[in-house]
DNA sequence: GCGACAG
DNA sequence: ATCTTGTCGC
């Protein structure tokens, strides 16, 4: 547990949730990354061993193009198991370590999971920002917390995910007939910030381009000609 | 007390 | 997250 990240914690799970609490204090809601970030990295995180090793993926893509500039795995051994709402204090370490290998820092970050949509506001997209300072996005397939209505069926359609009375993301349909994503801004970005840059990354697909290729690669699918699939059936 | 619960 | 083939629908 590096000091950076998770400051003085306990570790007790009282304890992280008490440091969430805290850091959440820090997050800025406002856009403070470049209208056209150079490059954006996304990132993932994925598991093996039957969870024993946490296997970690960050590609670079250039903003403008999208095209992939680099990509990393890092692995290392899990230290936490999953508790919902801790997720940041498993798979952040991890995170990390895959950011620094990037050739380049990244000037804006997607990742896979909550950014404030978090009970106490701090999903691992925010606690990621705060850690590097880096302008984050959280991507989520899920729901966490809040309730919604569904978003119509248009790719675009939006609708505001509700907390404790206040706006914690956006449910975007980015893709035709798929389940909305759950967008929200981490830190030093906006609530809408976060849907149009979210929106300006989609490329037919239900995830956005960082997203989307970071988890490909933390789940072990396409994109790494480490073995030919074995044909299926015979002739 | 009961149900929900990112990855 | 992960264990896993074929299958229904657009």
């Amino acid at each position: 547990m590096s000091r950076s990240a998770f400051g003085d914690w306990d570790g007790s799970i009282e304890g992280a949730r008490r440091l969430q609490t805290q850091l959440a204090a820090q997050v800025r809601l406002v856009d403070e990354a470049p209208a056209a970030p150079r490059t954006i990295a996304g990132l993932d995180v994925g598991f093996e061993d039957q969870g024993a090793t946490t296997r970690a993926a960050a590609v670079l893509l250039d903003g403008t193009t999208l095209q992939l500039l680099d990509s990393v795995v890092e692995r290392v051994p899990t230290a936490m198991p999953y508790v919902p709402g801790l997720l940041s204090f498993r798979e952040l370490p991890a995170l990390l370590a895959a950011l620094q290998r990037l050739a380049q820092v990244p000037e804006l970050v997607l990742v896979d999971g909550q950014g404030i949509a978090h009970p106490r506001r701090l999903g691992i997209a925010a606690h990621f920002g705060l850690a590097t300072g880096l302008p984050t996005i959280g991507v989520a397939k899920k729901v966490l917390c809040g309730r919604f209505e569904p978003p119509g069926p248009q790719p675009g359609a939006h609708t505001p995910l509700v907390h404790n009375g206040e706006q914690i993301a956006w449910m975007l349909r980015s893709k035709a007939r798929c389940n909305p994503l759950v967008v929200s801004p981490g830190h030093r970005v906006s609530m809408d910030g976060a849907r149009e840059r979210v929106m300006a990354l989609l490329r037919g697909y239900r995830l956005p381009e960082p997203t989307r290729l970071a988890d490909r690669l933390a789940s072990r699918r396409g994109a790494m000609p480490e073995r030919v699939p074995a044909p299926t059936g015979r002739f």
